[in-house]
RNA sequence: GGAGGGAUGCCCGAGUGGCCAAAGGGAGCAGACUGUAAAUCUGCCGGCGCACGCCUACGAAGGUUCAAAUCCUUCUCCCUCCA
């Protein structure tokens, strides 16, 4: 495909991010490729562990899009050989070995979310063990000679840490070396990521520089707040939007975001760009488009984007009714009872019927919550957690806004 | 090898013998309100056949004490400094 000339491409290429490190480098690169030279290598690394993409993960995933777009090849690294070694240190978040089996499924999930945002004819999966596994000691001694400790420390997760006496281990300082070296392996004219990920990513450029390959550009993108609008976007802090939920979830997580996450969320979560963009984040800023509106276009765009249009609708049609007019939802999953928790009158107390069901994780939330006034029979608030119910076919518990049953 | 410091509930972080199931914040949950699962306000936020009862709980195992997250011993892990 024909490439649009440079300017255009650098200009599009630039929206919705944080920094760009190397502008000249990529200005260069653009207008070889725009002169009938090879489509630039852009890489963008992988966790392994996490095989769940969230839409946190797709904000640099979209600009590799982008870049494809512009008839560009995206490289995405699987970091498999620093994956397998486990990372001792960062508590925080425990990295836990992974095996090959466990690395070669995570890819295989992956490989299938990312058809829904990258174009698979101009994506090449790699890992780095392909390299890595095969080098000597020689090597690595090689690789760790290029870098030292006071440029290390230059990171400032690094720094502080030292300075505050918490532990970094040597192989920490290897994880950047190596995600380094996947740059020069690949010959990368762009890479990607988080803002986050700046150190790193600089690595990669100045060892490509140690190495005599052309250094590459780079482009951070921001982090995306998770929906509790205090963290990133994370698995763990269960915070996340994930790409593969339904898309009742989808709707539903959006519309629960702070409405002060919205303009971050619209930038860097739907594929509205360019004057468009501005024009929307304007017209949300002067109130032209008011916030609930605007949650529930996002809400619905991503059901678009992940699922397709009548999903999206569907989901909306099913928000306003449950939430918005406190109906039931369409579909209730239906559970049944067991003889065995009737008493001989064929009766079960409240508390025990909720935890029967799954509906609370234990006897004391449920009492709790009926104290609190949060489950309901048949639309019908109930308030003693002993009350001894008896249960019908079609009978609808509820507890919150969210949970609902039907007995068979 | 030596000296010192630390490990608390989902997370951060107080607490140094009883008033501690453990302050405070965050997250989460419920309710009110709002035609947002937003914001705000209120409440909850270990378990148990549960209105002040019992069990489990402050890195692990023992011990002292009427009484321990708090004192002692050993252990595990971590950090700092000296060498």
């Amino acid at each position: 495909m024909a490439f649009l000339a440079w300017q255009e491409s650098l200009r599009l290429l630039k929206q919705g991010t944080n920094e760009i490190i190397g502008e000249e480098d990529l200005v260069e690169k653009l207008k070889r490729a725009d002169s009938g030279g090879p489509p630039l290598r852009v890489k963008l690394g992988l966790d392994p562990t996490a095989p769940d993409i969230h839409i946190g993960h797709t904000v640099p995933l979209r600009k590799m899009r982008e870049f494809q777009d512009l008839g560009h090849e995206a490289y995405l690294i699987i970091g498999d050989f620093t994956g397998r070694i486990g990372d001792p240190s960062q508590k925080s978040e425990t990295r836990k070995q992974l095996t090959t089996e466990e690395v070669m499924q995570n890819a295989r999930t992956y490989q299938e979310q990312f058809r829904k945002i990258l174009d698979p004819e101009k994506t090449h999966l790699v890992f780095n063990s392909d390299w890595f596994s095969k080098w000597t000691p020689e090597e690595f001694l090689t690789l760790a000679s290029k870098y030292t400790v006071a440029r290390m420390l230059e990171r400032d997760d690094f720094e502080q840490r030292y300075r505050e006496g918490k532990p970094i281990s040597i192989l920490e300082f290897f994880y950047p070396l190596l995600q380094g070296y996947d740059s020069i392996a690949i010959k990368a004219d762009v890479e990607l990521g988080g803002t986050d990920q700046k150190f790193n990513l600089l690595v990669g450029r100045q060892l490509q520089k140690e190495y005599g390959q052309n250094p590459q550009a780079l482009i951070m993108t921001p982090l995306l707040e998770g929906t509790d609008g205090v963290q990133k976007m994370s698995k763990s802090l269960n915070n996340y939007i994930g790409i593969n939920e339904t898309p009742g979830e989808i709707y539903g997580k959006t519309m629960s975001i702070s409405d002060d996450l919205l303009k971050s969320y619209i930038t860097l979560t739907t594929d509205l760009r360019g004057q468009k963009l501005d024009q929307y984040l304007a017209d949300l800023e002067n109130n032209k488009i008011p916030p609930l509106e605007a949650k529930k276009f996002l809400a619905r765009r991503l059901v678009e984007m992940y699922h397709d249009q009548e999903a999206a609708l569907k989901a909306e049609q099913e928000f306003t009714k449950v939430f918005s007019r406190g109906n039931l939802p369409e579909d209730i999953p239906e559970k049944e009872i067991d003889g065995e928790w009737l008493n001989e009158n064929g009766e079960i107390r409240l508390v025990h019927l909720l935890s029967h069901l799954e509906m609370v994780n234990s006897n004391s939330e449920g009492r709790r919550l009926v104290k609190q006034g949060g489950v309901y029979i048949d639309e019908e608030r109930v308030e003693d957690p002993n009350q001894a119910i008896k249960p019908q076919a079609g009978m609808i518990v509820r507890v919150g806004k969210r949970k609902f049953s039907r007995l068979k």
